[in-house]
DNA sequence: TTGATATAGGACCTATTCAGTCCTATATAA
DNA sequence: TTATATAGGACTGAATAGGTCCTATATCAA
């Protein structure tokens, strides 16, 4: 149901750091001996992470990476999606016998729902949040309130 | 980062009809005919939700399926746990040098803490909710509303 | 008692996805 | 020009998911 690959985990512990320090420009190299994630694929990860808006990255000697965006305004959805790629709570589409039935697409419709909900927190929940030495839940403005109707 | 298993989507197409007509006894010849889902899948889902304890069985000739509660007593978590398997968010401890890290076990108390908040979601939302014609944000009393603190 | 009809439980295979590695190209600074 | 970075891709092995099949057991009806 939900599950962080390990690939988000590491990134995940990598971008703490950088965060920590968001003005360093940090090397593949000294991210992956700090993060014990083994160089290839520290750097793999990296390259999605700029991929998906979250580093900049500034090529040649003296190069590195850097976090595009203040910690507070890197949603840990952007991180997800930049690591394991956009994820819809069902495919739906492959399985045209299925989308035939009626109670197949109301189903699923709700199942929609119960992703977009999920959505919502993961949008919420910033880089920030997730360096934060206190719970989500002690901070009133990071609180999942009423979900409002579109 | 959510995503339901093909599994899981088949298993609540079965359920939802099941829940459409709570008093009959259904075969897993019947559901797999009604559902499209091919018999073999179908009935290792059945044997799932049983062993689950969504579903009460009755072996032997006229044996069959039933809903072993009332569909509003059914959290969508039982039924993605019972496909899937308990999930947690990380599994942590795989990774022992991982774990030795500083950031690693802070940044992972926040990442559970969001496990925490999607469990809510799924816990609140029962089968009825998912066979219900109306959208879940209709119904005030499955809002998200803040959450405690324990 | 026997046969037909169900579920129970497990073994098993295959396809896909995930994790991880490696190679070559390109950009920059000294 | 050389050393040091990232960029982009191909590739491999391991793990997981999806799907099938076989044998055992329980129940009902003739």
């Amino acid at each position: 149901m939900v599950r962080l690959s390990k690939l988000t985990d590491y990134a995940s512990v990598i971008l703490a750091q950088m965060a920590r320090q968001p003005d360093v420009l940090w090397s593949a190299g000294q991210l992956s001996e700090d993060s014990s994630v083994p160089k290839p694929t520290c750097i793999k990860l990296l390259k999605l992470l700029v991929k998906g808006g979250v580093l900049n990255s500034t090529q040649g000697a003296r190069g590195g990476y850097s976090l595009a965006r203040p910690p507070s305004q890197i949603p840990v959805k952007t991180i997800i999606e930049a690591i394991e790629g956009p994820t819809a709570i069902t495919e739906c589409g492959t399985d045209e016998t299925l989308c035939r039935l009626t109670d197949h697409c109301s189903v699923m419709s709700r199942w929609r729902e119960l992703g977009d909900q999920v959505d919502h927190i993961l949008t919420k929940t910033t880089l920030e949040d997730l360096i934060s030495p206190h719970t989500l839940y002690a901070r009133s403005d990071r609180r999942i309130e009423t979900l409002e109707v579109h």
